[in-house]
DNA sequence: TACACTAATTATAAAGATTATAAAGTAATA
DNA sequence: TATTACTTTATAATCTTTATAATTAGTGTA
């Protein structure tokens, strides 16, 4: 399943003209299989093993190219660090305030909030983020216990 | 107008238990009257002048102290630094992608899609985040005329 | 008003994330 | 294979934010 993503992915880099270099597809790699959102540290320490003599700003670099070309999205908390996140289809996200856990959650999309605005402001909308905090189940459920 | 929100403030401070210094004083002051959302070093530059000995961590102190106290909100976008707002009234933001302004919008909030998170998800959600981005007025004329 | 207590400020350093730079390496193409 | 442009590496720099310790200054009470 995941391999079908890969190699969909990896597709949209040769069409961008950008090379596919091992670091790079290790990133793309890991980001796609990673239930969770990494953070560039997260990814840079999980492929420490694969390459030994990788730079952090590898990392960072091959980031900011998939954020170009669209494959990847940057979520950015209130955390000191940038949440990177692979999933192209649109969705929401619902953050747990005691865990940090970072669900996805799906959603028909505000179309009409955005015509709103558009209207109230004057602005040009091109997309919005949506995020929702609270506490996850587990979380929930340690405070019961406690 | 803004003297009314000035000394309400002050009364919530007060009734805190936190103690009004005047470098304080000047922050609260600052960021309820500027109409933008300044970050904490838009503000330490605003009050060089006036305190001129005043160091960038009495700002970030007040700024948490604020927070604490619910009179201020903090905003993380892409950016490097946070931004602050002092309107405690429930609004929304729409960022301009060129210019980066940030300007405030009213829109009932949306209760519903906190609750049908809380069953999809089995979170307990205290509350949510939601930014438009786009084009503002000014940068379409530009666009325009260039 | 003066005192004492405690919080706040200052100055400085440290931490942490991200970006910049230059040199070396490597993929793609003719 | 030679060239070119893109990538990586190693390192340093930058920038935001937080921590620390010493000094200063609010605030309540006598």
């Amino acid at each position: 399943m995941s391999e079908e993503q890969l190699e969909h992915a990896i597709d949209t880099l040769k069409e961008s003209g950008v090379r596919i270099t091992p670091q790079r597809h290790a990133v793309l790699d890991y980001l796609l299989n990673s239930q969770g959102h990494p953070t560039a540290d997260d990814i840079y320490k999980a492929l420490e093993g694969k390459f030994p003599n990788m730079s952090v700003a590898t990392v960072y670099n091959n980031l900011r190219v998939l954020k170009e070309i669209g494959l990847v999205r940057e979520l950015t908390y209130g955390d000191s660090s940038s949440r990177f996140d692979c999933d192209t289809a649109e969705h929401y996200h619902i953050i747990c305030e005691k865990c940090g856990k970072i669900v996805d959650f799906y959603y028909p999309t505000l179309d009409e909030i955005e015509s709103l605005a558009e209207q109230v402001t004057g602005f040009e909308v091109s997309h919005h983020r949506l995020e929702l905090y609270g506490t996850c189940k587990d979380c929930q459920e340690m405070e019961v216990s406690s």
